[in-house]
Parts: C-alpha cells; structure tokens; sequence
DNA sequence: CCTGGTCTGTTCGGTAACGCACAGGCAGCC
DNA sequence: GGCTGCCTGTGCGTTACCGAACAGACCAGG
C-alpha cells in the first residue's frame, strides 16, 4: 500500500460525510461497508448499472470518457472529497464514465437501494451531495475547456497536483503508459513533460514511483485550471468561509 | 427572425414542458412569461447569480466555458430540448458556464425563486430536469473528448447538426468568426473546414447565413459525437421506447 | 457612385503533438 | 548469473493547428 501522510479516519476521512451533522452521520455509516480499492479496477464502465456507491477515504478514481473505442480522456477526478454514483440523487442508476481506480486504499461502500434510502432520509446528505454534483459538473467543463488549451506539460502538472491532493502524499504509484491513457496523450508526450518537470527540480520518478519534491513551483508550472477547480470546490462546499 | 420549419406551440414547443402531466404544465406556464431572445445576447457569466431561467422554443443557447481570459470552448447547447439554469434544481443560484443565445427566438422565462416553488410542487417536473440534468453532464464529458480527438471539419460538422435540431430549420445564421470562437478554434481553421464541407455539396453558405444541403452526408463526415449525443437523450429523456 | 464595415479566402513560418520504431535500463524470478 | 518483462528515453517524418498579416468580395448607407 502506499503510503499516507495524514492519519484518515474511516469515520470522517471522507470529506462529504464529514461535514453531516454526527447522527446523520452515523446512521448513514451504519449502512456503509470498507472496502479496499485495488489499483487498476474498473468499478463500471459507462452505461453499466450502478449497484454500489462509493466514498474514497485513501483511494482516489478516475473517471475516463471513451470516445471512437480507442481514445480516452479522464475527465473528472474522485478522491476523498467526493463521491462516485453521484448520478443516483437524479434517479439515475446508469454509469456515464468509466471509474478507474488510480489510487488503492480504503473506501466506504454502500448499495444503491440503501443509498437512496440514506439520501431521502437525510436533508443534510441532500444539501452537501447536490453541491458536490454542481462541482463536478464545473470539473466536466472546466476539462474539456483545459484539454483543449493547455500544452500536455501544464496538465500533467495539473494532474499530479491533484492526485497529491487525493492520495495525502507527495508520493505515489503511476506510470507515463497510464498518464498518457488518462491525458489522452502518447506515451513519449508524457515522458517528454516528465523529463522537463523533474529537470526543472520539480518532480522525481523512477519505474512508476513520482515523488512531487517542489509543490508551489509545480503549481506554478501548471494550468491555471488546477487553482480554478480548487476556489470552486471550497466555495460551493464550504461557503460559509467566503 | 430567421425561418421556422416546424410550427412551435409555446405551450409544448419546450421538450422538457411537452412531457410533463397536462395540470402540472399549465399551471407551470400560469408562471412563465414569453420573451424573445436576441441574437448575441449573454444572458449570464460565470459567477452570476442565476435570476431567471428559460426553457428556449425557438431559440438556442451556446454554453461557453471561458479559460485564461481570452480562450473559450462551448461545452453544451441548450435549444428546446433542455433548459437553461438547471443548477437550480441543485439548489445553487449560480451560473458556472457563460450563456449566449445563438439563436435568436421565443423562450419561456420564469423568475427563479417561483421555478423552485414549482419545482417543489410537481414530481413530474422533477423527474424530467434530474433526467435532463444527467444528460447534460453527459454532454459536457462527451466535449472535453471530443474537443481533445477530433478535428475541426468534423466537430464543425457536428456542431452544424446540433444547431440544425435546434433551430429547427436547415438555415441559419452564423459567421465564421463566430464559430471560431465557438469551437475555440482560428477563424481560419473555420473557413479551411467549412469550405471543405461545402466543396462536398454539405452546405452551402454566404455572408453568415449558413445552409444545409445534405444533411445526412453531414452526419456521416461529422464525428461519432452527434449520434452519441443524440441517443443519451432520447434513451434517458424517453426511455419507454427503449 | 463611392465608402466603410463586414465577411471570407489565402499565405507564411512556426510549433505541439502525432504514429512508428527502436534502444537501453532496471527489477524480479528462475 | 542470465533471462524476461516492464518502464523510460530517443529519433525519425508527418499532420493539425497556431499567430499574424493581407487581399478580395459583398452589402449598406450617405
């Protein structure tokens, strides 16, 4: 398993749960069970029937839009601050992306019957878990627009920075093969980004292993869209503090 | 005003209206007032606080996700299939993409506070915008691959026929400048794809008025997208014929 | 009829990313 | 130690698109 910084409870690790009120909490937590996400698993593919939702704790997900059956894209990221099955609270018990899991570790998992159920019962669940749907739904587009403008060595930036934030490390596993699937780059596009970010002092690999060594220059080095996706999130989730 | 084919009742020109139980739509448009939409018009930014919504009958709305400044990419488009200010429905009184009417043309409008006494009121209602909302977020995902892997001829292609379904006609008016900015492309980029659709017999156009001559041809040199995009919705918006 | 603004077409050099192919290095395993 | 598989680096030629600039065509209004 890789290794953790910060010390996650089970009982609040996930960042949605931790914001309910502690009886709807532990009510909802009754019904979970923990899982560990295995590196690589693909938990639905798009238009698969949605049997179980799942709130990361350690690991993290991609979620990968297929276009033409051979190109891809991650278009949205779920780690400890989200949900996946988000789609359940419109009724909707259908997949749209591919989930990938990029980051192993623990996980809470509960039916989707079960979850509907939570999710009527809980005013608070409803509050937060519709905040965090607009917020995805800022990541969808604020993706597509990054795609399309931002050179390959910016969105790695990005992506790493992100990642960091989900696996609560400056280290974790990942290979240029799979970041080049995840960007929808080549492979040698992602060793060419690679090799001028760990030049510029700000990254190390070796063999699958990044270690992000310089965190403030690599934001610099990164798209703006790592910043923007950040603002968005605290303001819609936690609007209180703005 | 530029040609309609079909005759729109504004009663049930709007999709997501149309479906609803007679006594909830009525009662719904006792709530709405006609407005016509101009050309151009920016109807909201990103960050605005969302005061109306409009559900287009003859119009359309380009979505625009605005990035650095000074690029832009349309992540969706809103004509008398969908509505404008979905987010509502989360709860959240604020627009995350620029709204700009591509179409001009009649829409209902409704000021948002009674839409959400509506929204309350009627099951119906709620059933058919959680439904469009998922397709929605579809569509967003659906742009970011197709703006990564597609090339300019084919996404104008699709675009074309997008607007064509929404509009209602095969004619319309837009420029090249105009798409451009659309599509996040060089004006010239543009002019090089349409000037090869239109070399192909596809469409014809002159001076912003944009024309469709082979409709089916089009569809076959446009990217897998339009299709894609065309069944989500019919299959989650009706999914009896499923 | 001229003029000014808008819309479209063309050219030029430059660049980011493409597909393909191959070479080397490291780790684990027999 | 030597083999094998995986991960990373490099070197082609090609393509799509970029930024900038300019030229022609068309329309409307004075």
């Amino acid at each position: 398993m890789h290794s953790v910084q910060t010390a996650l409870q089970p009982s609040t690790g996930n960042a949605l749960l931790a914001a309910l009120p502690d009886v709807d909490r532990e009510h909802f937590l009754a019904g979970c069970k923990q899982v560990n996400m295995n590196f690589m698993q693909i938990l639905a593919e798009p238009g698969d029937h949605i049997c179980q939702i799942y709130f990361p704790v350690e690991g993290y997900i991609s979620l990968v839009a297929p276009v033409d059956n051979n190109a891809n894209v991650e278009v949205g990221l779920v780690g400890n601050e989200g949900m996946l099955g988000i789609s359940l609270i419109l009724g909707v018990e259908v997949a749209a992306q591919r989930a990938l899991i990029q980051g192993p570790g623990l996980a809470l998992c509960m039916e989707s019957t079960l979850f509907m159920l939570e999710y009527e019962r809980s005013p608070a669940l409803q509050n937060i878990l519709k905040r965090y749907l607009y917020v995805l739904m800022g990541q969808l587009a604020q993706t597509a627009a990054c795609t399309r403008f931002h050179v390959v060595e910016e969105r790695l930036a990005r992506w790493l920075l992100m990642t960091r934030d989900r696996a609560h490390s400056d280290e974790f596993h990942i290979t240029h093969e799979l970041l080049a699937y995840i960007l929808g780059v080549r492979r040698v596009g992602i060793t060419k980004a690679a090799t001028s970010l760990q030049q510029q002092n700000l990254i190390r690999y070796h063999r699958g292993k990044i270690q992000i060594l310089d965190h403030a220059g690599l934001e610099a080095a990164s798209c703006s869209c790592y910043a923007a996706y950040k603002v968005a999130y605290e303001k819609m989730m936690y609007p209180v503090e703005y």
